[in-house]
DNA sequence: AACTGATCGATTATCGATAATCTACCGGCT
DNA sequence: AGCCGGTAGATTATCGATAATCGATCAGTT
């Protein structure tokens, strides 16, 4: 699922290597195959792709960007991001930008309304089937629209550039596998939605802050 | 100035052809040399830099990860940013990133409030010459260092990113042509040290949004 | 032994050329 | 005229090889 070019192009069409190499590279660097500090070397990379130097280093590039790796001159890449402070510190950016994008958005127009009240159904439904990944799937839908309703296309790249299609289920798998498992987190979107619908900005961003506080409780 | 490399790493030291082409782009994207929608093409950037189209191509790589431009495959990349829309979004991105870090380093230690302080007297004494430019520095500065308080190097990575060293100059020299000048400015800064002084999360809140809102206004 | 400077292997940066793909244009057909 | 399919030129994506740089090692000196 990648969020950010279904919502922007039309077709994927991952005929690019660049993109492929990217993705696998964004995926490992995430869910810890590559931990913190790893050197990406391209001659290495290259072999295991079956392709030239060039389409990796410019994938390095990409992620230089995004911020999941660091490099420096003449000396490599090294992965960057994905240890628990690094989680910590994203969603607490992503909260700020949801909070802020709650006030810029209320009150939402019937449409929009209905549009989150359809992700809430889809996600009570898989709550109930204990399908977790259906779960996870249709929350990243619902946030990503609550950023998209502040109208800041800056928010949405930003948003999509942190990659919750892979470092949101990390996080959530574990609330999923936690005792009460996600009903509480349900919940509380519910509510959210509640003061979303009655236009109480207030209300909606205290429950949307209990949201990510949930989240950051894993600790 | 380059604020990030300044602060990361020891030396600029830019002997790599890719990081003087990126900082060249980014330049003239913000500067408005190539305007919103601008084509890049490699082989004649290529031939203007005098390199092969590798280091072009990485360069843009960077950018697109920063967010300046933007890639469609085998398409090409086109200028995104810099229109007066995408300033003020990023602005809005800054205030909510630096509003959450006063929010989470008030009551700041000495150290930190000298080093505020001492940011404020070299800008009051820029304004004072009617130094503009040496005004626009120290701000940048002072402002960097709000969001290096909070601690998160998610939001001073991405701070950095956004090239205030570029854009923030560009906004700023408008509001110094003004009739009233930098000084207005300049006030509320000293407001904003007062209450982060005191320990008033409120008040210094109240100044910071107060600060942004009179960049919005240029309009 | 500690220090200095030269050298080697590993790795990144860049090059020049080729393959893949897109866009615009053109002629034939309905 | 309007539509379709194909071809040419432009542009991007990738390749394979070379140059530049780094880190570690080792000989020689004190």
């Amino acid at each position: 699922m990648n969020l950010r070019a279904a919502a922007v192009e039309p077709a994927p069409l991952r005929v690019c290597m660049r993109d492929r190499i990217r993705e696998t590279l964004v995926a490992r660097i995430l869910d810890g195959t590559y931990p913190t500090g790893t050197k990406l070397k391209e001659l290495p990379l290259a072999r295991e792709f079956n392709v030239s130097q060039a389409p990796i280093r410019e994938a390095l590039r990409e992620l230089e960007g995004s911020g999941l790796v660091s490099c420096e001159r003449y000396r490599g890449t090294r992965v960057r991001g994905a240890d628990f402070a690094e989680l910590r510190e994203s969603y607490e950016l992503r909260e700020i930008m949801e909070v802020r994008s709650l006030e810029l958005a209320v009150p939402y127009a019937p449409a929009a309304l209905q549009n989150f009240a359809r992700c809430l159904r889809t996600m009570a439904s898989a709550v109930a089937r204990d399908n977790h990944e259906g779960y996870i799937d249709e929350a990243l839908r619902f946030h990503r629209a609550l950023v998209q309703g502040s109208g800041n296309q800056t928010f949405l790249r930003l948003w999509d550039s942190l990659h919750w299609e892979v470092r949101g289920r990390i996080a959530l798998r574990r609330i999923a596998a936690q005792r009460r498992g996600l009903k509480p987190l349900l919940n509380l979107h519910r509510a959210l939605l509640a003061r979303m619908r009655a236009g109480d900005v207030e209300g909606a961003t205290a429950r949307l802050r209990a949201l990510f506080a949930t989240v950051s409780a894993l600790a």
